[in-house]
RNA sequence: GGCUCCGUAGCUUAAUGGAUAGAGCAUCUGACUACGGAUCAGAAGGUUAGAGGUUCGAGUCCUCUCGGAGUCACCA
């Protein structure tokens, strides 16, 4: 029989030749193999071929040289499937020519499908969380790497079929905040955003980091007192110097003796009791932290389906402790203190709710959890939060198991490395951290002094040269964050974010703005691509072309399943090489024949659309000029 | 100290257990009177931290060692 595979729907090239070697193995040497595990890889440049059969597992089967095996697998795929042209044997490997026709009729399918690559919505859903800030300051570089990490798992998920729920929770209560509220109102003189003209979040945050250095000083002076000394002397361990006893002492020094720590606390107290001046500064300052992130996260591009306040979900979670209590799965200490035992699990005891009955962390991350799944029934949900909290999160999710809680299953942590800088970690106290705002602007500043240098972008209305440059600018930032696997600690240097050549977002925008040009001309020349099913004779820079085109499906599958943006940012990276490439080598308008050309043409239009579909789902737009 | 993760070229990084470890940056050298040179080609740069093991085959899996990070709160 015959493996011809008419429609590229529901069957690749690829799965093909995988059940075909199955049936050969079956026939040839009597022993069923499963289809889904034989490889086949593109087959490298120095040899011949699209597509190599490692033929190695087979052997023992075959009773054969890997060499005499391969041959005889091969023989039988030319003879029972259509594609494959010709074949060849080196060292145990299988290369296989694919028939032109069959990659003509590949063509034509990619060709003017925008959906090429995308899954038909499968009627599950899904829940992604990312960003999640508090609101005592502006968004970091650090937020930048959580907010297009989560952002492109949201549309790689939708490209896999799922409906996506985008959601952050906003940690709009506790000390943080009550800081900065506290700072303003000693020392703020009734100041506002508008009367210092500076970004509502920025105000907020620079509250903060004034509490934060009187903190400092009032703790510097206060070791100079007798308290401290008798202190040091009694509690510090044999040989610690003073500077380290201290340094591990702030807390409970901020706890115990801080008349500022004792203002802080009494303002918590206030807005547990819903104070109504203290709720009104709380709103004020909030609603001033709001509009500052508004924009930050206009200019990355990202949006919300659903917002959670930590202020109305910090409650919850009692009752999943009664829950875990009455199942057996919680114990309850002496004091009263109720306590999960992973140890058979590898982990420790911990506690979900204190002895006065207060809750805890995990608590109400407990509650979050059932009260989201009653709210939103999703299939999945997505976390996305930084790898510091791996461990919350095995005791989190292991915990919800044991409740037997329905959606357990599918609790997924997506957890990232931290970004650091050449110089090392940030640290808000050396000042180090680097504001998102800042960032933006930055590239978006060498993003406009390049274009001016190359000056290209004449006859151009003002604004499509601003939202081109933004588009760049844009590109080049996102790009470099997310090529980097997402399990990576990143090393961010600054000045490299800003590239705009090389293995860079600009260079395969750059490639998309050629193909854009050849769209341009054809529209205007009205040219006709139905020729290119003429063309025969592929040459080897259309077929890398037309292998790259033919995996990026299963590159969209793969990188949803393991939430993983960084394989599609490296495949279009790829593509775009190849592209490159191409045309440098080939001439498209120039071809010698008429079919050549609407070939080349084509399968431009196809690069630039999967171009375009991959570096959207990585939260990348393309400009039409650079 | 226990647990987890990481270690690939000077730097940043890629590689479902498959062929000679692939790119970019930086360095050096070339390529448009052809569709846009933010491009292309070439040179140089590697004991994949180290040592064992499993396998026809290991950067990838297992064990140990070294180096780095995170975490082990009735903080969030």
């Amino acid at each position: 029989m015959t493996y011809f595979c008419g429609s590229f729907f529901n069957m690749n090239i690829v799965s093909t030749l995988q059940g075909a070697v199955a049936k050969a193995v079956t026939e040839l040497y009597g022993e069923a193999t499963d289809a889904s595990k034989v490889l086949v890889n593109t087959t490298p440049p120095d040899f011949t071929g699209d597509y190599s059969v490692v033929i190695f597992p087979f052997v023992k089967i075959a009773k054969k040289s890997p060499d005499v095996a391969a041959a005889e697998i091969g023989q039988y795929l030319a003879d029972h499937v259509s594609e494959v042209k010709a074949y060849n044997v080196v060292k145990g490997f299988l290369n296989l020519e694919i028939s032109d026709s069959y990659w003509q009729s590949f063509l034509q399918t990619v060709a003017g499908n925008e959906s090429f690559g995308t899954t038909p919505n499968n009627g599950k859903k899904v829940m992604v969380e990312f960003s999640s800030p508090n609101t005592n300051k502006p968004l970091h570089l650090g937020h930048i790497r959580n907010i297009l990490l989560g952002w492109s798992c949201t549309r790689l998920l939708e490209a896999a079929g799922y409906e996506v729920i985008k959601t952050q929770i906003i940690n709009d209560r506790g000390v943080a905040i009550c800081k900065s509220m506290l700072s303003w109102l000693k020392w703020g003189e009734g100041k506002t955003p508008e009367s210092e003209g500076i970004k509502s979040d920025h105000f907020v945050g620079d509250w903060y980091v004034l509490f934060e250095q009187k903190s400092k000083a009032e703790y510097d002076a206060w070791q100079q007192t007798e308290v401290a000394h008798q202190l040091f002397e009694s509690k510090s361990k044999p040989n610690q110097e003073a500077k380290d006893f201290f340094k591990d002492y702030k807390n409970k020094w901020f706890n115990e003796f801080s008349t500022l720590g004792a203002e802080v606390r009494e303002m918590l107290l206030k807005w547990e009791a819903h104070e109504p001046e203290t709720m009104a500064l709380w709103q004020k300052m909030n609603g001033w932290v709001y509009a500052g992130f508004d924009q930050t996260y206009h200019n990355l591009g990202v949006s919300f389906d659903k917002l959670y306040y930590e202020s109305n979900t910090y409650l919850l979670g009692k009752d999943i402790v009664e829950d875990g209590l009455a199942k057996g799965v919680f114990f309850k200490k002496e004091d009263g203190s109720v306590w999960v035992d992973l140890t058979d699990a590898g982990h420790d005891q911990k506690v979900v709710l204190r002895a006065d009955g207060t809750s805890v962390y995990i608590t109400q991350d407990l509650g979050t959890a059932r009260m989201r799944h009653a709210e939103l029934g999703c299939e999945k949900y997505v976390y996305v939060v930084a790898d510091e909290q791996n461990y919350h999160f095995q005791v989190l999710f292991e915990t919800l198991k044991r409740l037997g809680e329905p959606y357990a299953e599918g609790l997924h942590h997506l957890s990232y490395g931290l970004v650091e800088l050449p110089t090392g970690r940030m640290k808000t106290r050396e000042g180090t951290v680097v504001d998102a705002d800042d960032l933006v602007a930055e590239v978006l500043r060498i993003a406009t002094e390049q274009s001016s240098e190359r000056g290209e972008s004449e006859g151009v209305s003002q604004e499509e040269k601003q939202e081109n440059l933004r588009r760049v600018g844009m590109g080049a930032l996102k790009f470099f964050i997310i090529k980097v696997h997402p399990k990576k600690k990143m090393i961010f240097n600054p000045e490299e974010s800003v590239d705009l050549q090389g293995q860079t977002g600009p260079y395969i925008q750059y490639s998309h703005v050629r193909i854009n040009g050849l769209m341009q001309r054809i529209a205007r020349e009205n040219i006709d691509l139905a020729p290119a099913s003429g063309y025969s004779g592929i040459q080897t820079q259309e077929k890398d072309l037309l292998l790259a085109l033919h995996e990026y499906p299963d590159v969209v599958q793969k990188a949803a399943a393991e939430y993983d943006p960084s394989l599609v940012a490296n495949f279009c990276y790829d593509l775009a090489k190849k592209y490159h490439k191409f045309w440098h080598d080939l001439s498209v308008f120039n071809a010698d024949t008429t079919e050549a050309r609407a070939f080349r043409l084509s399968l431009s239009k196809s690069v630039g659309q999967v171009l375009k579909s991959g570096m959207g789902l990585l939260g990348i737009e393309m400009p039409e000029r650079m």
